[in-house]
RNA sequence: GGCCACGUGGCGGAGUGGUUACGCAGCGGAUUGCAAAUCCGUGUACCCCAGUUCGAUUCUGGGCGUGGCCUCCA
């Protein structure tokens, strides 16, 4: 059953737009390092995007070395969040600690593991102000009015990860300039606080970061001046990467900062961008109530991580009736013990390491169900499911119990399972003495109570109408 | 205006220079007391027009359409 597999992961690299096989640093100590969320609000369902994708990877990563150290940050300071907290009149960590968690809860609801590092923002401000002086000596940033600016014509590489020419740019501009900048496309490293405003001192008086240096100095502190792979949205492409890559390669001496750039694409709701200043947007925490969270995974695995996903009302009844038939399958093994030793299929891991084509690995996941449902010998239904369940495993799948898929937690049966139970042994009474008027009366009962009867050669299952 | 993606059957969505990916839904059959599940089978799908080619959905050019980015939205 375990195929042979080229075990050479390729990954898309923003930087060469290419694919390129993945070579780390160091195998015994892989690094990843993704933007994650800022906490001020729930997140959207494209949110949970580069969440799940990323997780993947990292699970991905796990299967071929043996140490990986994967960190996904909290911006915790931020004006948005100095806004609502104002407005509710509570420190700012009242609001990022409330979000932050139900981040973590929500994004655990869909199979996202928690990073091994979880750096904050706000714990990382000696590393900014030890950055930007680096910076400043180097030439490379200065100081105006109480801010600390980036000088991007200090460094001739910028533009280099989004691909964009630095006049174009700056003739685009649509944005007044500030009159403190040397050059219109500099950017702000640290701003002045007023007093009500959350601060720290530091060389250039009391203020605050700006968005870009955070991640540069986490990623500084936790992983390294070179890490291996920098992931996130397409939109952080630029400014937000572009800019890290500029003060993390300036305060190191021009060393390279990722060596891969990985960009998940858009997720669009009826064709266009799920976004907050459009309002069509999905929250994780709403979903989560609707569907299972694990089918919700599966629609965002659907699709390749590069393209545009596509969201509507069908999406996700699609996915749980995907993961209906992959249970199925699971569920007729339920008494089979799963063999031991590596049985993901060369085929399964070969789609994933050629830059996590997962669509193609659902492929040969759903293969992998279709022959389990013909397979009659033992032993090969022991390898089936142990294929199964561990490629599952690799993409955050298949890893509950099946009749447990079925007969749900969540509960939107009336009905708890003992009662069902006796319904069904009733049934089946009836069943045996031919009563079938009394048989489908019970059955048709319990479908109105959202329970539907499945039987088999072993007797009667039975599971929750989705 | 500049730059960049994308356009595959009812829906989602891979992929390939020439043999219907896959899943959901639909249809036919087997099985079933009837169902469900399962198995078998099933659909003139590749935006338009040129070009290259023996042959293009796949390469090149043009067009049309949709969407995105252009300083703090994953």
């Amino acid at each position: 059953m375990t195929e042979t597999s080229s075990k050479t992961l390729t990954l898309y690299n923003t930087l060469t737009r290419h694919k390129d096989v993945f070579q780390p640093i160091d195998p015994d100590r892989v690094t990843m390092y993704v933007c994650g969320p800022t906490v001020y609000n729930h997140a959207h369902i494209g949110n949970a995007r580069p969440a799940v994708i990323f997780d993947m990877l990292a699970r991905v990563l796990r299967h071929l070395y043996p140490n990986v150290v994967y960190a996904r940050n909290i911006t915790d300071i931020e004006d948005k969040i100095i806004e609502i907290a104002a407005q509710e009149g509570v420190e700012i960590s009242v609001i990022t600690e409330r979000y932050a968690e139900i981040y973590r809860t929500d994004m655990g609801a869909l199979g996202v593991a928690l990073p091994d590092i979880e750096p904050k923002a706000t714990e990382t401000i000696p590393e900014m102000i030890a950055m930007m002086e680096r910076l400043i000596a180097a030439g490379h940033a200065y100081e105006a009015e109480g801010h600390v600016l980036f000088n991007v014509p200090s460094f001739p590489d910028y533009g280099q990860l989004s691909r964009r020419p630095m006049d174009e740019m700056v003739a685009g501009a649509r944005v007044e300039v500030a009159p403190y900048k040397k050059d219109p496309a500099d950017f702000v490293l640290w701003k002045p606080s007023s007093d009500e405003q959350p601060g720290w001192d530091s060389p250039w008086g009391r203020g605050r970061p700006g968005w870009h240096i955070e991640c540069s100095a986490m990623i500084e502190k936790h992983l390294g001046d070179t890490i291996d792979i920098h992931g996130g949205g397409i939109d952080l492409q630029f400014p937000h990467h572009e800019n890290e890559l500029a003060q993390s390669r300036c305060s190191h001496e021009g060393a390279p900062f990722a060596n891969y750039w990985l960009h998940n694409g858009y997720l669009n709701m009826n064709s266009v961008k799920m976004s907050k200043s459009l309002g069509n947007v999905l929250l994780v925490h709403d979903l989560i109530d609707q569907a299972p969270g694990e089918a919700i995974r599966l629609a965002l695995l659907n699709g390749h991580y590069r393209q545009p996903l596509e969201w509507n009302d069908d999406v996700l009844p699609q996915a749980k009736a995907q993961l209906d038939r992959l249970y199925g399958a699971l569920r007729q093994l339920e008494d089979v013990e799963p063999a031991a030793g590596d049985h993901v299929p060369g085929a399964f891991l070969d789609a994933l390491l050629d830059d996590l084509n997962t669509p193609k690995a659902l492929a040969e996941l759903f293969q992998l169900a279709k022959l389990a449902n013909q397979a009659k010998d033992g032993q090969e239904q022991a390898k089936l499911k142990a294929a199964l369940v561990q490629s599952g495993l690799l993409i955050g799948l298949l890893q509950q119990d099946a009749n447990q898929w079925f007969e749900g937690a969540d509960g939107s049966s009336d009905l708890d399972a003992d009662a069902i139970e006796a319904q069904i042994e009733a049934r089946n009474a009836a069943r045996a003495a031919k009563d079938f008027a009394e048989a489908d009366r019970i059955r048709d009962a319990l479908a109105d109570a959202g329970v539907l009867i499945e039987d088999g050669p072993e007797g009667t299952k039975w599971k929750l109408a989705g």
